[in-house]
DNA sequence: GTAACTGCAAATGCTTTGCACCCCT
DNA sequence: AGGGGTGCAAAGCATTTGCAGTTAC
């Protein structure tokens, strides 16, 4: 568990036998970039378009599901929210602003223990989802 | 923070000038009786039309709708699944098999400091989300 | 009586899919 | 050379919206 990085993530998709293309390169870059930002499709898209002369937003969602379905980034489903991606594999908390939607990481003083689950409920875990939703710093500052 | 009963939820609904209708009657009686499983707008919707005679699904999103922004109840918004609610305000933990769906509840042995969060960052939490993801007992003993 | 509620159908918006063409390796 | 990758347009699907008719209070 840890934060990828471009090399990483260029290196894990060749030894899956994956293509490198240029739309891949540039959709990896955005997404390592703007990581802190939690980028979701379109920021991913529109960035990559400034490297790529040619991605399309299906080619991005068609990574990105790739990229998560390999365990490489964390996907965060939303309903009404566009997804958010997350190169930061370690387990933390995300603080969420209902207004304007930022995303900003809480490294936890603790985790719950897993093995503790599995052990009273027979659950198994695979991976975790921690939000805490509320309004950042930034935003209480702004009237209205 | 606690678990809504019918009474609990008609009562709020009442003292915000909001109607008692048939619809809403039935809709609360299934979110409530079937509170552990965290229901979907789709279960609440079969089990809805049980009792009332007329109820859309429309009514069952827009009272589902109401119910959660009034904080009487929570939503749980996902991607590619349904929504689910809870009608438990407690903070806990969700569990949610991957295979089936099943949400279960797991008390958490000791929350975050959500005073800490704003001392350290200055984001105020409303509403928390936690969920871990993985497989149910039921589902590992299943082949396949 | 009247504001709130309901049901229907159409619209929304993000994401996926089908498919012909393309290009990494 | 060949299979994965790409772009486009169309489809999917849960949820919302517009609106005319209905109902709780």
């Amino acid at each position: 568990m840890k934060i990828m990085k471009k090399e990483d993530l260029i290196g894990q998709l060749r030894e899956k036998g994956l293509k490198i293309t240029p739309q891949r390169l540039a959709i990896i870059d955005a997404l390592v970039e703007n990581r802190t930002r939690h980028p979701g499709a379109t920021l991913i898209y529109n960035e990559a378009k400034k490297k790529a002369k040619r991605v399309s937003l299906s080619t991005v969602y068609a990574t990105l599901k790739e990229l998560s379905a390999s365990g490489l980034i964390k996907a965060m489903e939303f309903d009404r929210m566009e997804n958010r991606y997350d190169a930061n594999l370690s387990e933390h908390l995300n603080l969420i602003c209902k207004r304007c939607g930022a995303i900003v990481d809480f490294n936890l003083p603790a985790t719950i223990e897993q093995k503790d689950i599995t052990r009273k409920t027979g659950f198994v875990v695979t991976d975790t989802r921690m939000e805490y939703y509320g309004y950042c710093g930034d935003c209480l500052k702004r009237p209205e």
